[in-house]
DNA sequence: GTCTATATTTTGATAGAC
DNA sequence: GTCTATCAAAATATAGAC
């Protein structure tokens, strides 16, 4: 569900943290819960972190640093813009698969950032929902796909990506090519020139 | 967005709270800022209502409610599975423009039912989506649509329901009648035996 | 029906001993 | 690095005047 190192204090915090919001909400997480979860006190958990807004932005940025960093391995290949479309999607799958709880928090908890935080994760997701846009437009225009309005196909595609994680919590039984195929079926069946 | 009745201030409540849970989540709601929004005192709430965790449960039920009355006219038609899991996708559809706030509330804040409430509200999503269930495996078993994994292709409809609401802020503009044929086009395009 | 005042818990966070 | 002790603020909720 999640593979955050454990090696260190502060990774066991990002770990039961990520599980605790996933599952109570981030306001409805308290300090009190993480370090009752870890066995220690609360007051103990300063010496890791500096607040529970720190741990929820340091979660969400790594979250969307994945995203980022995939994104840009796939724009600088040489694949046409329908192959980049099956890759984002292949993207999508692999990280839910390897971060099921924290994709949970970037549908639902990304809203309890505050300041500063809020204002860099909204423009590293706004990066790369812009990116993703593009390359749906492009595979339109280049005719792989077909012509239809860009920001329905663009928020269909990404809405059903962003909710998969709880579709996974009840089918982590399926291999990974199946569920990559169901997807990319689901997605692009309708769209692609055959 | 939210068609309650503003007649009571009890109805008043329900109607800034659902705004709010969604918003902010219910733990992140605090009743000062539920008081606030009406332009009164917190502990003037406690004429109306008995308690926060009152407000969501009363919120969860009645929305628990209008899917299962939905169902319940649906199944005691004369219509095939068919047309039944086309009503069906038309009742998630209706219900999600005339309530998209409190569709927030059932995709993300029942997890913070407590007790009582807790085990009605999951009752009765449990039937409803067994009634829903039993509908699908029947059209199957009937020949309608084609043969699948009940549970892949239950939960695959069921999913891109329950998120709707989040895809349909982004396109409020659209008609009801186009949104109506592009769900059932995505949901059952390619189930259907043609 | 709303208010002020208040009780009680819980919250996130800090200081300082060990 | 963890603890105990503690703080200040905010939370839900109640009592009782108006």
């Amino acid at each position: 569900m999640n593979n955050q190192a454990l090696s260190s204090k502060k990774a066991q915090i990002f770990q039961i943290s990520t599980q605790l919001f996933r599952k109570k909400s981030y306001t409805g997480t308290s300090m009190q819960d993480i370090a009752g979860a870890m066995g220690i006190k609360p007051a103990s958990l300063y010496n890791h972190i500096n607040s529970k807004q720190e741990i929820l932005i340091e979660l969400l940025l790594h979250g969307a640093g994945l995203f980022v960093d995939g994104m840009n391995e796939i724009r600088a290949s040489q694949l046409t813009d329908l192959q980049k479309l099956e890759r984002l999607i292949a993207l999508h799958l692999r990280i839910t698969v390897d971060n099921t709880d924290l994709m949970a928090l970037i549908a639902v908890e990304w809203r309890h950032l505050e300041g500063d935080g809020m204002r860099e994760y909204l423009k590293l997701r706004n990066a790369y929902e812009n990116d993703f846009r593009i390359i749906l437009k492009d595979a339109m225009d280049a005719g792989q796909i077909h012509q239809m309005d860009v920001e329905i196909a663009f928020f269909s595609i990404l809405t059903t990506l962003k909710w998969f994680y709880s579709w996974y919590d009840k089918h982590s039984n399926l291999s990974l090519i199946d569920l990559e195929e169901y997807l990319k079926k689901l997605l692009l069946g309708g769209l692609k020139i055959s």
